[in-house]
DNA sequence: ACAAATTTTTACAAAATCTTTATAGACCAA
DNA sequence: TTGGTCTATAAAGATTTTGTAAAAATTTGT
């Protein structure tokens, strides 16, 4: 199991480390951002699990930096703020925030206030184990097996196929692909999608030159597949 | 859109009517148990859209009903408390509450919780099938099935094909077709249109030479419809 | 710091799709 | 019937999209 990732975008330098020494300690990998642009950027180019947003920015107000980050970014989004005020509340959680924490918080409440948003969404309506063909894929465990062989993907590979299993039968465009696995600024990088797709097709497909689970659908995107 | 359906557990009378007011003003419909008893069995009886769980009923705690409940119930379980413990709210967050607001709250706050809630839950489920005769368009996997066949379609066959088919019915000019597949300056290319219309009918109609769901309006367009 | 594993680039071949051209048929009015 | 307009179909050609291998760069683990 991977380390969930989680971006911190705080001015203040005490409660970052707070955070920082509070998450890791709980197993999560940590990012940092002290205003609202490297915070964009972060995001953008290397999509974490969930953000803990400050409303009080330096450069941006909070809630504008919520309706950008919202026009793409679809993992959890939790606010902390001083503010108490109903209004900031309101208006946060309408825009798309996940919860929304008044500093000063107690540490426990926002570690099961984390905890609550990433398995909320992680279980978009999804059992734990797919199962296509031959193929066996445990969200949970991230395995993946064949005719119950375990085959070894790296996390790239293993991220992509979860994403197709996640939403078998769709089709999944290249930017949406994109931008899921590698982030927001990636979403002309489509080179990356043929040579990962072409690496997965090699472990999972029984002849990669015919692929059944991973179909391409020229011009639009890829399809994970029951085989036929 | 119907109402949407909530389920207050709570045994105090007035916060009982104090809810109801503000969220049937809100367009919700109401419905209320004044015990965990009563509740599980309005829960199971008929599945509310959401339900607002008092840890303090009479009968039985709280966290052990917000367990029962979520054996089998997956939609939002909104916690009220006078507790303001992070015990309490850590435990009902683990068990899989779906929020924790502790009294007296504020209503416009809780309004925008249950909003926020609701609105996450349903946004797992919105597939637009059309039907027509043996055909099944899935506009959100981007499937056409005739007779449960699936059918292969290029990118181009299927946006001409799900534009025919979120207009059932209306005839289509040229001009229109061509300025949404194509684009504003291909509005004179009318032979792109037979020759894709053609492709379209060889992979879909019984019978080509007499097309019956895609059908030729001379001299203005086409239209799709219901084969008779 | 080094070796192994993984990701990102680059280059080119192969496949699929789209565009264009050519030809023929259908329909209608004079 | 005849000429004109609109439509249907096939097929060649041009273009775009995809697949694959492998080198270069980066990250990871020891």
């Amino acid at each position: 199991m991977n380390k969930a990732e989680i971006l911190i975008i705080d001015d203040e330098p005490q409660i970052r480390k707070l955070l920082r020494i509070n998450l890791e300690s709980n197993d999560y990998k940590v990012v940092q951002a002290s205003d609202a642009k490297e915070g964009l950027t972060l995001a953008a180019t290397h999509p974490p699990d969930l953000i803990l947003l400050d409303i009080g920015l330096p450069d941006k107000n909070g809630h504008l930096l919520l309706q950008e980050l919202r026009e793409w970014y679809n993992k959890p989004i939790i606010m902390l703020s001083v503010q108490n005020s109903e209004e900031d509340i309101v208006s946060a959680l309408d825009n798309g925030a996940t919860d929304y924490l008044t500093k000063p918080f107690r540490t426990g409440e926002l570690l099961a206030r984390i905890r609550s948003a990433i398995r909320r969404s992680q279980n978009t309506e999804n059992h734990s184990v797919v199962i296509a063909g031959e193929l066996e894929i445990d969200l949970i465990a991230r395995t993946v097996k064949k005719t119950g062989e375990m085959i070894k993907l790296t996390s790239t590979e293993y991220n992509l196929l979860a994403l197709f299993a996640k939403n078998e039968g769709k089709v999944l465009t290249h930017q949406l692909l994109l931008k899921e696995i590698w982030g927001y600024s990636y979403q002309q990088e489509t080179q990356y999608l043929r040579v990962f797709v072409g690496t997965l097709r090699k472990k999972i497909e029984d002849n990669p030159n015919h692929p059944e689970y991973i179909v391409t659908e020229s011009g639009v995107g890829y399809r994970f597949q029951q085989p036929l």
